[in-house]
DNA sequence: AGCCTGACCTAGG
DNA sequence: TCCTAGGCCAGGC
């Protein structure tokens, strides 16, 4: 596992629930500004990590579930959001804007 | 080595 | 505003 992999499961865990992120400002919290197909590619390895990895929590630009169909059931990805609290209608994060998370803002510089 | 694939993003028409 | 093409990085074959 290189370690990029690593910095990514790392910011993803700080994803508090009820909050939630996605694949292009992560990728360039952990470095690799242009890297946000690799985060998605790192969200599909991620039940292989140790450390639990709240992959629901990230989602597109535009707050679209892309990765549902990646998750052992159908709509599981929708499941786990509602559980913590998020409202999605038609695979779109309502009101994304309000419960997005940024990891620019929330932790320290130096976090990686 | 080379080509294809993706849980993406941006710019341009 | 919607749609497309191109660029992006790493992995799989």
């Amino acid at each position: 596992m290189s370690d990029i992999y690593t910095r990514i499961f790392k910011v993803v865990q700080e994803i508090p629930a009820g909050r939630v992120s996605n694949y292009g400002t992560i990728a360039k919290f952990v470095g690799s500004p242009r890297g946000s197909r690799l985060v998605g590619w790192a969200m599909n390895k991620s039940h292989t990590s140790e450390e639990y990895v709240p992959a629901h929590r990230v989602v597109n630009r535009i707050g679209m579930l892309s990765g549902k169909h990646h998750f052992p059931g159908e709509d599981i990805m929708q499941q786990l959001l509602e559980n913590e609290g998020i409202v999605v209608i038609d695979d779109q994060v309502q009101d994304f804007e309000k419960h997005f998370w940024d990891p620019m803002k929330e932790l320290p510089e130096d976090f990686i």
